[in-house]
DNA sequence: CCGGGCTGTGAAAATCCTGTGAACGCAGGG
DNA sequence: CCCTGCGTTCACAGGATTTTCACAGCCCGG
């Protein structure tokens, strides 16, 4: 547990008393903070990566709610908190159920109001330790965290960070069957919208670079209406590697956590 | 994909008015509950297998923060809601600095509390991501969701998806009797049309493909007029398997991992 | 014992899904 | 300003999957 995560905010809202008092204690904690006056749209939410909004919805305008809904609809992991003067039961209901995570009420007590951000915050804490650590090996592949690059007997894949990033998500779960949806939400950051092939198209460009650099290999599977599985495993016929080492896990049942150095290739 | 994803949901609470009337609507909406007067330990928490906790810890007593911060320390993927009278910022920081994920004051509107319920649920599920994906087993069916596939011993069954997801909804309510319309309305993620028969033809291909990898096994059983129900059972006659496999278990619920009613009456 | 639903079945028809090649827009470097 | 690398979007083809249909068999009440 890393009780004291560094955590992304925005916050947007008018209330200059409010938010410079937020800001100052935020800033103590070491927090992240940008402030922002008015709507930002959700896109530049997503380049910011943060971990929650605090945001009144007064300072919005006409298309509070619409806003409200589009922000919770393409970044499903980031939480939101409405902060704001008076409101109805209704409201309240109508905003939880868009998706807003909480709903509290001004005047607050910024102190209270990160202790909010916090447990909205608390969640999906999953370090990154064991893939920042080693290099992870698959058939042979191997996947370097510290270059964003993945390599076949030394040679790059020549990957560009989208492919990397995908690659490794993919060979971090590996022997799971990942969907697309979880995929882009993953690796673009936000929802993926409906009929969106971009996780299709860049399967294809990784499977190219995979096949230029290891052929004989499969690594991606490909699970019909459902989305890609990562999985290495010599190709029947040509490859002398494949006949070298026959395939040595018949049922790799334990789906456990991600084996680095699994066998050895030689 | 599940709109209505069905909660599971405790209330400690003495407050009679507030938890009736909370009741009624949440069995409305379809929820099931679990109402206690006083502290339920942990483990028993635990064992309930619920999405969310709806506590007031003025019925706790004495060790009111000590027994959050237990529930809250092992039960990391529980939504913590504390629903009490007044109270200070102070103590609503400790309490969400705890570990509770959100907190509010009575006197509360019912249909705020469960908006609250619903999303501090939502949030939760989003975060565990590759957590809680056990395997369920009935007969010699092995359901895997991370595979998004069934198998018998280590060979799969080639389901499609929807054959998948029928197959998985059927197993989770085992024992169940089903409707068709309830079937269809959760695996289709619509309303069913009248005169519909997709729910017949695909129970046929699981039939045929549980058939193929598990003969002597009866799976899914029809009630006419009203739906299926899925209860795994040796069938009679000419099984070799089932006969040297006489049914161990005479009816009780004996899978560890398919508990699905363990919410005790009374 | 009969008849009107209800369910099982097989196959054709309609849809949906994925692989693929290429065009497009954008941004940075030369 | 042009060129290049990268990510996104489109359109199409070939399959896989789902839906629809017509018919046969089964269940239950009368």
């Amino acid at each position: 547990m890393n009780p004291q995560q560094t955590i992304r905010l925005a916050v947007i809202d008018t209330d200059s008393g409010f938010v410079t008092v937020l800001s100052k204690r935020a800033e103590a904690a070491g927090w992240q903070l940008r402030i922002a006056a008015s709507a930002v749209p959700p896109e530049e939410l997503v380049a910011m990566k943060l971990n929650a909004l605090l945001l009144d919805p007064g300072v919005l305008g006409e298309d509070g709610w619409g806003y409200l809904e589009r922000v919770c609809g393409m970044l499903p992991d980031l939480g939101v908190i409405v902060c704001t003067g008076r409101s109805t039961v209704a409201q309240r209901v109508r905003g939880l159920r868009l998706g807003v995570d909480d709903w509290i009420t001004k005047p607050c007590h910024p102190e209270e109001a990160m202790a909010r951000v916090e447990a909205v915050s608390r969640r999906r804490r999953r370090g990154r330790h064991e893939s920042e650590l080693g290099p992870l090996v698959a058939g042979e592949l191997e996947i370097r965290p510290d270059q964003f690059q993945a390599f076949v007997s030394g040679e790059s894949l020549d990957l560009t960070r989208r492919e990397f990033e995908l690659l490794q998500l993919l060979a971090e779960a590996k022997g799971q069957v990942l969907e697309r949806e979880a995929i882009y939400q993953r690796v673009w950051g936000y929802a993926m919208a409906h009929g969106d092939r971009s996780v299709d198209v860049f399967i294809r460009k990784l499977r190219q670079k995979l096949e230029r650099r290891s052929p004989g290999w499969g690594y991606i599977h490909t699970h019909f209406g459902v989305g890609y599985r990562f999985d290495p495993e010599p190709v029947g016929g040509t490859a002398d590697e494949a006949l070298a080492l026959p395939e040595p896990e018949p049922e790799p049942e334990p789906v456990s956590q991600v084996v680095h150095s699994s066998f050895t290739p030689g």
